[in-house]
DNA sequence: GATGAAATTAAATTAAG
DNA sequence: CTTAATTTAATTTCATC
């Protein structure tokens, strides 16, 4: 009997870890390439890649860009505090701020504001539309701080992993 | 003459864009269901994606994972103001940042601190361990702030294209 | 020159041992 | 798990507009 498949409830072995490390750095990757990497024949690796597809570790792929590229060369992060905290301004912005296309990621967290934005525009102007038309639109917005990215140091949507090791 | 050859410096017409937008949510499509959403036939469509791949407008293809799922539950952005800001100590901090695996983002920001990092880890006593070990252990640090995710409102890596449309 | 149909090659997926 | 068969997609070729 095989000891290596992998119930839903368990943490993940070795070469499940190895996978989701080498797919999370290059989603085109062939099984093949994958499975030599590993010391695995094709099928396996196959069946695991879908196993950690079904049980949701792998949420999905995407293509990355390059934002200069596409005219996207001002990101910033902007710091928000509400005015009032009740449940229903709360949701409220939460349903605003995701039909916003400009706001990629945004995060409620603990500490001296409320939200933190991570915005993506073309440059000053289009970012000074999308403060005035837009985010001071919002009802129960308090202050804002924008932060405007100089250089990215370090990108990656790649989680280490190590630990699983 | 062509029109449509996309030279290097040139803006990209609607296909690239739509191309664009339905790899940056899911790069799993085929040319052929792409092809079919833009009115093309495969070949052209499969032209049109390789040129977009080698002139930099696509960097890469990467698979997204939970990060509840592989035990890294808790995210932090904290923020980080240096003692000094000499061009030594600017890439000193850039090279060791950049060696650091939970640290997933890094930017050099414009405003009341340096440095803005999202940082993944397990847990809390995780993030202790990284702070007290690893960040605070650089030379030149001053301040650290750090702003714990509660909930992610929006998270997405897709750029907003409307715009080039 | 770009296009789409068809041929080829390679990969994904399934089936058998 | 391995190997082999099958299906599907990627990639190339080519005739055509």
């Amino acid at each position: 009997m095989a000891q290596n498949n992998l119930p839903k409830g368990r943490p993940l072995d070795e070469l499940d870890v190895q996978i989701l490390q080498l797919l999370q750095r290059n989603a085109r990757l062939t099984n093949r390439e994958i499975a030599l990497q590993l010391g695995l024949s094709v099928t396996p690796t196959y069946e695991r890649i879908r196993r950690l597809e079904r049980l949701g570790y792998i949420q999905g792929y995407v293509a990355l860009l390059d934002p200069r590229r596409i005219g996207q060369a001002l990101t910033v992060m902007a710091t928000i505090r509400l005015k009032e905290h009740s449940r229903e301004y709360l949701e409220q912005f939460v349903e605003q701020v995701q039909k916003l296309p400009e706001v990629m990621e945004c995060y409620y967290v603990a500490g001296d504001f409320d939200y933190i934005l991570k915005v993506a525009v073309s440059d000053m102007d289009a970012y000074q539309q999308f403060l005035v038309k837009k985010l001071a639109g919002l009802e129960n917005i308090g202050q804002v701080q924008s932060h405007f990215i100089m250089m990215d140091i370090k990108k990656s949507t790649a989680y280490p992993l190590d630990a699983l090791l």
